[in-house]
DNA sequence: TTTTAAACGAGACGGTACGTCCTGTCTTGCT
DNA sequence: AGCAAGACAGGACGTACCGTCTCGTTTAAAA
């Protein structure tokens, strides 16, 4: 399905040259600019091959759909830069994680194609079942990383549900950025992070 | 905006001077019926209008696209039946609540048009204004009233935060409804409660 | 088929004040204007409705289509003033007649219509009888007119075959209207009278 | 205007680079088939479409309005038919030519399309100088022809005026076909030579 | 160096749906 | 009863994109 990157690397297969970098370049530059200048609805595959100076076959050569497009793009220039710091401190990695998370979510361009995809994949199973498998699982991975550590270190009981905690804590993050529309301030993301962390205080 | 209920008041016949009720449902039944059973990507205007017996003009004389027709047909026949219990048992009530809410989400034909439209209201401003002026506000005040009767029971600290609160019990439910597609069990529910109401438990 | 002038001249049959008159010269002025002003393409039973501040119900109640109207407003106030003069001079006559024909026809709104009717007369065989009916037969008898009294005053062979005649005379005329759009100057139609009048003269 | 004859040169199999001969002949016989079949005013742009087996666009592409579509198809196949005989005989050139424009403009499938395109141009002043331009200054040439041949042989005086002659031979013709809907029979066409060259004769 | 076959820009094609306009019918409540 | 008002089912309009299909042109590896 994801025709991304180095399908043709060594092309030595009856192809003479391969894949145009060039194109697939310009394709998913003008997707991405497309999306955040005129909204979702206004993207179309016409509209991508004019702005990159393509023509439609070659987009409908290596995608199937502008959501296919979109991913591709998603993928390829926003989706590596959500690491979570690693400073032995887990209050204090935790906090900073979803501080960028919730940066990322509702203030980056990224985050806008983020969220178109994700709105396009209630409608599509195909989208949604490619936007987890790309995206979403590495994501959750990385979510889970400070709490994976800690518990490594021993600073948490060996019975500690991480993904439950990591769904308390990145949920509602989602839920205001998906659902309500809310902003996602530093204080909410902290709060989150208090209500999980806090029984795990030694007193209270 | 909203040309929901009662535009028209004695209205049953078919046409009289002034809107015709019986047009207005038979467009609202086939437009809910066609997404349930075709999905949203292939929900068109003219298909409503063909299945509905009505000319297009009626649908565009009265609603603005398709998700104004969805709005309605979601706000008529499917937002009022989340009312939590109201035993006086915070826990009970919380917990039968979220069952409830996560029941409809993943599991009712009325759940599958709230997700297509919190979906397209990713590329649409509008309809995420209406989505929560008309649905939200109002399941938002539904998901804080057992917290609020507690706290006015005095069963919770005076300086609680409710609005946090609630964003830790839906959001997570929300996330894996709208995000990840995995299931909401009621063991998954049930541990929302108990992080959220545990640090209010004199010991533990 | 036309419901002209008169169905009710002094209406007292059960109908309380019959049809109104106001409203019948308001939709024939309407549909005289609208013709003139914006042509016959754009000529619609709503535009005559909305300009003649006249609900489309009247106007079907009265009309059978756009073209009936125009046929109403065209008998009404622009047929009958085409007679010919009648000097006794059978050539001068006949000048001043075709000359006015032809201002008639390339000169005058009633022209006009004629010329839109004459048109969609060839797509509409109802409206085609009608015209003739109700316009070109008079308009014929008209023509005829003066060739009979010459006829009758025996300034004519007894044989001679007026039909024929008249077709010679406007029969030009017509033509460069509807179909080469040529102008029509007194020089053409006087050439025409000298040409069907010289036979007749003693000596050339 | 007139994309009419080989915008294409090669082209007959469906899509190559350019233009498609063979859309092009399906829409232009189907408009053809249309119109004698069912009139100027079910003739549509979707019927034809339907019945070229043909996109919508691909008409709106190529031809800016039905009419548009109609004089392709008049010029395209009927409209050269019409050449007058040359037989050295004046009178006898004239009443064949005549009798055969008789024949057209009554009793062929091109002489129905042309009314029908004659009746619109009295609407449309696009269409009427289209008409005038690909066919009637070209249909005209042809009526001019026995005359002009005569007037090189020496058969008419110098000072014949050939257009005056031809408005007075045509005319007619075209009245009783546009406005009087009578029949035009050969004694009709042969007296209307019979009046034009009647003069000429050496005795009366 | 020449051949050669995939990828390319271009754009016509058969389609589907769009949102608009007008048709002719209807019902209502006023005069 | 006729009327102004205007909603209704229907159907065609002209437009925008869809996804497919040639065209004729690069272009770089293979011959």
């Amino acid at each position: 399905m994801a025709h991304s990157v180095d399908d043709t690397r060594t092309g030595h297969r009856g192809n003479r040259h391969g894949r145009s970098e060039q194109a697939r370049q310009s394709v998913l530059h003008a997707a991405d600019g497309l999306l955040v200048e005129r909204g979702f609805a206004q993207l179309t595959i016409e509209g991508i091959a004019a702005r990159a100076g393509v023509a439609k076959q070659t987009i409908y050569r290596w995608w199937s759909s502008k959501t296919d497009v979109l991913m591709d793009a998603f993928v390829e220039d926003a989706a590596e830069d959500l690491q979570p710091p690693d400073t032995g401190d887990l209050d204090q990695d935790l906090r900073v994680h979803l501080r960028r998370l919730a940066g990322f979510l509702t203030g980056s361009d990224a985050g806008a194609v983020f969220r178109a995809l994700a709105g396009q994949a209630q409608h599509d199973a195909d989208l949604a079942r490619r936007l987890r498998a790309e995206h979403l699982s590495h994501q959750r991975a990385r979510d889970r990383l400070p709490l994976r550590r800690a518990l490594e270190r021993g600073e948490l009981p060996g019975d500690f549900d991480i993904d439950l905690a990591v769904d308390q804590l990145v949920g509602p993050i989602y839920y205001r950025v998906l659902v309500t529309g809310q902003p996602v301030p530093a204080s909410f993301t902290d709060a989150l992070v208090d209500a999980v962390l806090a029984p795990l205080a030694p007193s209270h």
